[in-house]
DNA sequence: GTCTATATGTGGATAGAC
DNA sequence: GTCTATCCACATATAGAC
């Protein structure tokens, strides 16, 4: 397979743009402070990616790919009810952890309100697939109504989301953990 | 009292800056889009608000003003159970309402990243306020551990503010009330 | 590959003609 | 008061020297 002539400077952009699209968002950052942090020359940034959206979109792909991998690890093999708590156990470590700053697509669709590009179908995607998920393991319960409980917990989760510039958010997550479990103990209360 | 020389002008450019900053958030909307919209001259914008700060400032506490007394009004009276399903009840409302765009002050917030000017400080208080609202609501209710049950209601209350881009929002403003409702009726589950 | 200069557009903010 | 021109900073994006 055709082999990229030296990885190292991309390589170093994705670092780049992973922290400073994450830490200050993907408006506040310019190209040109990018550049200097990836210590590049802009005509090398331009080259392996010929416009910001095409920097933006491989940063949330950068993103999907890892988060996809640790919630499918923490929900693997388990049973529904047990699946729905774990994984809001995880979104809730997620957003206890120093430095988390947000989930990157939900962050990304309000910042810019973009929904037509290529990053924004991208992130919005990546929240839809969320949804599905909770919506399987709901589905999976074999409750009489499963949308029900899937919206219960979809709000809980956009909660801890939305929670996570709060300095409580670590109380608010654990709340929302022992809240889940409660519904996922009890569908019908 | 010293009456203004002409209130037209400034009730048009605030009545515009309601329009287009709440429709496409604070950062989309220049100054120069919002003199075209508000049919006045730049000079007379710059006299009224001397910053974009000062205009987006007087936008948000005109909306604080009028959000402030429908929540009041919407729990007034009310003993703490019934005030917090109402209040849960108000906000569901909002968030199905056509043409709802979400919590101004978290868009704002979440738009800019900004907790140090006026209109940041301004938004973060308006977002304090409706946290001590639940906080008081659930300690006027007797239970054990009031806080644990605040926690609970505010990330649902969360939760809906940020659904409320998504076109299921009626449902989960829905699952929201019902969930709400069953947390107060029975805090110890 | 790095580094500098720059084209082009747009943001907030100001000044002047009328 | 309206309307136009403009200053300055910074955004994305491009071109060229080395």
């Amino acid at each position: 397979m055709p082999r990229p002539a030296d990885p190292t400077a991309r390589e170093r952009i994705l670092r780049a743009a992973h922290r400073l699209f994450y830490e200050r968002g993907v408006r506040d950052v310019g190209m040109s402070e990018l550049v200097e942090a990836a210590g590049t020359g802009k005509n090398v940034l331009y080259r392996h990616f010929p416009s910001k959206d095409d920097l933006v979109l491989a940063y949330l792909e950068g993103f999907a790919e890892v988060l996809d991998a640790r919630m499918d690890a923490a929900t693997a093999g388990l049973p529904p009810d047990e699946a729905l708590v774990a994984l809001t156990r995880h979104v809730a470590d997620l957003i206890s952890h120093r430095g988390y700053r947000g989930c990157p697509f939900r962050n990304y669709l309000r910042e810019t309100r973009d929904t037509r590009s290529a990053p924004g179908r991208m992130a919005l995607a990546q929240v839809r697939g969320q949804r599905r998920r909770i919506e399987q393991h709901c589905a999976a319960l074999g409750v009489p109504e499963p949308d029900v409980l899937a919206g219960r917990v979809r709000v809980v989760l956009e909660g801890m989301y939305a929670a996570a510039p709060y300095p409580e958010r670590s109380r608010l997550a654990e709340a929302s953990v022992d809240l889940v479990a409660d519904l996922v103990a009890d569908p019908a209360a």
